[in-house]
Parts: C-alpha cells; structure tokens; sequence
DNA sequence: AACCCGGGGTA
DNA sequence: TACCCAGGGTT
C-alpha cells in the first residue's frame, strides 16, 4: 500500500468509469450514497474467479434469492449449494464458499482486512484485495487478468506472464489512490473487460491513451506475452446409465476431492489416455450407445461412450428418485451424458 | 514453482 | 483450435 500515486491516469480513470461504468447485479453504481454489501461482493467475487461476468449473472440473481445473507447462505445444506452451483465450474469454489459462510457467520462478519480476509477458504490475494477494496473502500490493489493485460500496456512490460507477475503488481500499485480505491479497481477491470480487450483492443476510444507506452509503441495487441502452454491430452472413458422400471437413476456422490469433487455423476471407468475396459457397476444387459459425449476440462478433452440398462428394483446402489432426479444440478458433462442416453432410452423427460 | 481444477464465449 | 475469463488450493 502507498499513499501517492500517479493521478494523471488514475483521475482519468476515474472520470471515464464515472461515466461508462458496467452496471452489474452486485455492484453499487459510482456516486451512489449506497453501501456495498460485503456478502454480495464476496459472493460475486468468489463466483467470477475465473468465470465471465455473463456466466455470473443468473447464478448471482439464484443465489441472492434463495439465501439473501451470509448467515442464510451459513445455514444451507451442502448438497443444496453444490446443487445450485453446478454448470458454474470450479466446484471447490461451491465447497469453499460453504466452509467460508460459516466461518463469517460465526464470526458475526466479514473481516475488513485483506490479511484477515485471505485467511478464510476461498479467498487468495486477488479476491481479498477486491472485497477490502470494493466493500470497505481501503487502499488495496487488486490483480486480475484484467489489471495485468492493462498494466502490461500501460507500461509496455514485455517480461512474460507468470514471472511478470511481481513487476505488474508494482505497476498496478503505483496507481491505486487513496480515495475510492474500489472503484479505481473497477475501473482498471472494467477499461480491460470493455477497451483494453486481450485481442483488438479500442485504443482509439481509450480514456488514457495518451499515457499508454503500448499504443506509442504499436504494441498494444500483442501484450502481456505469455509463455504458451501445451495442448491438452485426450482422455476416454465408460459411464453407465442405469435406470429403474420406477424411474429412478444409478448415481454416485463423487469424492470430495478431485475432479468435479463432490458432486452428483454416474458410475464408470477411470478417465485415462489408455482405452477403458468395459466393467459396469452392476450386472444388467448394457447396451452401447452408438454416440460419443465429448467433453473439454481444464487440462484435456474427454471422449465419453455410454452404457445404458434398464435395472430391476432389487439392484444395488444409491438411485436418485425421479421426482428428485434434476439435470440442472449435474455438472455439465453429467448432464450431456443424461440427455444422450435419455435420447437413445426415447426417455420423455422434461430437463 | 508446478500442478490441479469447469465451462462457455470468441476469433 | 487456442485463448480468454474479477484465481485458489495443494504439494
């Protein structure tokens, strides 16, 4: 933190989100009298670590309803919030959120720090910056994609992504006023999020064009560098879709760590570079769908075949009732798997 | 420091 | 296809 900082262009940032700031569900528009809600900006943080603002929005609006405050959301059963969150991504965010709820709500509130802020789950450097800055109006700088690709042309750093990390953060701290430091931190976002684009930035309407050592030197598009990263493998696997006469679907709670922790999936193989072998979780007629589920995560593409059988009442395992089976509350390739067998069982199930 | 962790939009 | 997105946790 610092107390002086470059106001030739933090003032023109300024003026600039005065006028074109975003208008977003969690946020308190520039010159309102509003407070912001500590909850509300934490919970739009949490939900925008690495997720697009148009991905946030209904599940901001679906959350606020169902659970206005921290202590609600505090009280709430985990399966209902991981429910609620899937589709969103990232599900130790979902388990995190939960974790951190509690530990606020027992609390009695947010801390107002970002030091006491980066000690609760879920929260790091970037999201405890954000929520100091935003919600309690201190001093904090905030680095996010964002910030980097603006100070990285602000600038004209060429040092690579990750190792200009540190360098960024000196650049981004140097701007950061004393007054207003969440707006300035909304306003750096926001000028990324809408001008300074990672590709055909609008230097043209940029309100600190002038002060940008990028566009003198014609650089602009090509900044920040990153060191690129390798292609992602292919993985295949088996699911089983197995159904009962009564509707009811073989599932499996999937551990709490790891990949899609925690949430609702159907039982299979390992995901592996290596072709599965065919073993299914009970024994029944399965029946091969002729269709792939092709799906990509974080670090590689998934090829997915499907089994399908009808069960009978006495098969073991955990079934999800049909009036409790919801689509919705799968993670996203869950759910592709469902509508492909569905389609090949000439299921009429309304999603 | 390296690795793991979703999903959707875009050029 | 590859990159991007209001990153954090684990080892």
């Amino acid at each position: 933190m610092r107390d002086e900082c470059d106001t030739r262009i933090s003032d023109a940032l300024m003026a600039w989100y005065d006028r074109h700031a975003r208008v977003l569900p969690w946020r308190v528009p520039p010159g309102s009298n509003q407070t912001p809600d500590p909850y509300r900006i934490w919970l739009s943080e949490v939900m925008l670590q690495q997720t697009t603002v148009a991905a946030v929005q209904a599940y901001f609006h679906r959350f606020t309803a169902r659970w206005p405050t921290v202590q609600d959301l505090a009280a709430a059963q985990d399966d209902e919030v991981m429910a609620e969150w899937a589709g969103l991504g990232y599900y130790a965010r979902a388990r995190n959120l939960l974790k951190c709820a509690r530990e606020v709500s027992r609390m009695g509130g947010f801390p107002r720090t970002r030091e006491a802020l980066q000690t609760l789950p879920g929260i790091g450097p970037y999201t405890s910056a954000a929520i100091a800055a935003i919600a309690f109006d201190q001093q904090e700088t905030v680095l996010d994609g964002n910030v980097e690709r603006v100070m990285a042309r602000l600038f004209d750093e060429h040092t690579p992504l990750p190792q200009a990390k540190p360098i960024l953060t000196g650049y981004a701290a140097s701007l950061t006023p004393p007054h207003r430091p969440g707006d300035h931190a909304q306003a750096v976002m926001d000028l990324g999020a809408t001008i300074c684009t990672p590709r055909n930035p609008a230097c043209g309407i940029c309100p600190v064009m002038a002060k940008c050592a990028a566009r003198l030197a014609g650089t602009a598009p090509s900044l920040p560098r990153k060191t690129r990263k390798p292609a992602k493998p292919v993985r295949m696997g088996i699911a089983y879709l197995g159904r009962r006469a009564d509707g009811a679907w073989l599932m499996e709670r999937r551990p709490l760590h790891g990949l899609l922790g925690g949430m609702l999936g159907w039982p299979g193989s390992e995901w592996a570079e290596m072709a599965p072998t065919d073993t299914p979780p009970v024994t029944a007629q399965w029946r091969a769908v002729p269709e792939e589920v092709r799906h990509t995560f974080t670090h590689f593409h998934l090829r997915l075949s499907l089994r399908v059988a009808e069960l009978p009442m006495s098969a073991d395992g955990m079934f999800i009732a049909a009036h409790e089976f919801r689509p919705a509350a799968l993670p996203t390739v869950m759910r592709k798997a469902h509508a492909l067998a569905a389609a090949h069982l000439n299921i009429s199930e309304v999603s």
